[in-house]
DNA sequence: AAGTTATTTAGATATTTGTCTAAATACTTA
DNA sequence: TAAGTATTTAGACAAATATCTAAATAACTT
């Protein structure tokens, strides 16, 4: 729950998330949609993956992501309990 | 939206939601609840407050804390969004 | 095998964040 | 008005974070 949070708290990797809801894409074709370096994308990358968010696959010398949004009901859940 | 969850993103913040979602409290009251010196407390309710999570309301020399779950809706908007 | 491409890892740096103590503000009470 | 209580503001500091460049790893191509 707490990386989640961490993961979610930030411009860039949230971006990445609403581009991965369209379509898998790979790590570069990820960084082409920013005016960040590669290796700080690969940095977000590797967070949201340790809190879940999203998972990579590696095809050759490309690796592919991929929004995971089943992580998120617990996100949900967490946050109806404050509604009541 | 980006106070939303920079407000969300700490743990200490997460359990003052949890304590004012069973009944509104004072600093004081709130500050009990932790082995966190009163002004940092004061920092993190501010830090809520900022993001709307909170509102507080002075009563004499207290300030009386609710929490405020409306603005909720738009984190689950957003969520809701990136599961399709 | 050598060069190119895709991505990550390592190390450095500036900014942000959470915490503290001390001081300030505001209200209450004697 | 003076002393006490509740809370915040100010300033300092250590830890965490986002970013960068340079180097390493891995796979493809010729």
């Amino acid at each position: 729950m707490k990386d989640i949070f961490k993961a979610l708290n930030d411009d860039t990797r949230r971006e990445i998330l609403e581009l991965l809801k369209k379509q898998d894409l790979t790590a570069g074709e990820i960084a082409d949609n920013f005016n960040i370096s590669k290796p700080s994308i690969s940095h977000h990358l590797d967070i949201l993956q340790r809190a879940d968010l999203i998972t990579g696959e590696k095809k050759g010398q490309f690796i592919h992501y991929s929004i995971n949004t089943t992580i998120l009901d617990d996100v949900f859940t967490w946050l109806l309990t404050l509604k009541k």
